[in-house]
DNA sequence: TACTAACCTGTACG
DNA sequence: ACGTACAGGTTAG
């Protein structure tokens, strides 16, 4: 006999992948694209505004990726202290922007960044008898002036978040195509846009368009392959170049198989917890 | 090809 | 308080 859902709300909530969730009593809110969702964990329940189908990634085989992935010690600790944090399965433009939007900031300006732009050029609904604004849609994004977003407080990264929009509007790139695309092929589009390097693709690969294997490496990455992997993964140099990071992604996958992205996210919330560092 | 500094600006820390 | 450094990186040179 086990738990309907093995998912832990606080954890998963709050492991960097997410940034427009909050809590209201007894129940989580949150914004994904043209809808919002609302989680309850006592019992686990998930409702939302229109069908989210599969967001806390329902339809992987849980319990045998984290068994596969247990064969490395570091990433079983890390799974033994957060059984039930999940990988999210995000709309693919919101994730897009997010990410761009986060580079070289911090979460919580980057929470506060994607609410202003929610607010200021979302659609305003209502939900479960109180009233979100959802994520604009790329139309919107790309019809709106640098200047209206810089007031989102993104900086130099507004022109980049309207270039991407238009992109996705204009239909020059498909998100929901690339879903379709192997890892490679997927990166190789999103590395064209703008303001999206390889961290920032693989985020996007991971939490958006269904690469497993996508290992997104960032400084807290390379804190933890310092520490616990100097054997596996040598990194000398304070900050590694493109050719090093695709090396490193390519060994990282043949050490973890094709789910190691899952192994990212457990490693990532374990060093970021240890380092109390605030989520929100 | 590899390495560096500059980049907007909100928070965190002293 | 008030200044200074840093932040889930990317890019141009």
């Amino acid at each position: 006999m086990q738990t309907i859902q093995h998912i832990n709300i606080d954890d998963t909530l709050n492991s960097g992948q997410v940034f427009l969730w909050e809590r209201n009593g007894r129940f989580w809110y949150g914004i994904d694209g043209q809808k919002i969702i609302r989680v309850g964990q006592n019992p686990f329940e998930v409702s939302s505004s229109s069908p989210a189908d599969n967001y806390f990634r329902e339809d992987d085989d849980y319990d045998s990726i984290k068994k596969e992935l247990s064969r490395d010690r570091t990433v079983r600790n890390a799974i033994q202290a957060f059984p039930s944090l999940r990988l999210i399965r995000q709309d693919p433009f919101q994730c897009l922007v997010t990410f761009i939007v986060s580079s070289n900031s911090n979460i919580l300006r980057i929470r506060n960044n994607l609410g202003k732009l929610c607010r200021r050029f979302g659609k305003k609904v209502q939900f479960d008898g109180k009233s979100f604004c959802l994520f604009p849609e790329p139309k919107q994004v790309a019809e709106t002036p640098v200047k209206d977003l810089l007031d989102c407080g993104m900086g130099y990264r507004a022109k980049h978040v309207k270039a991407a929009a238009e992109a996705v509007s204009s239909g020059a790139l498909e998100l929901d195509k690339l879903k379709e695309l192997d890892y490679h092929s997927a990166k190789d589009q999103l590395i064209q846009i703008a303001g999206v390097g390889n961290k920032v693709a693989d985020c996007i690969l991971l939490f958006s368009l269904e690469k497993t294997d996508a290992f997104p490496i960032d400084t807290w990455m390379l804190k933890v392959l310092r520490k616990y992997y100097s054997k596996q993964f040598e990194i000398s140099s304070k900050t590694i170049t493109e050719k090093q990071y695709d090396v490193l992604h390519q060994r990282l996958v043949s050490y973890f198989g094709e789910y190691c992205g899952y192994a990212q996210q457990f490693l990532f919330k374990m060093e970021r917890d240890i380092n109390q560092k605030k989520w929100f």
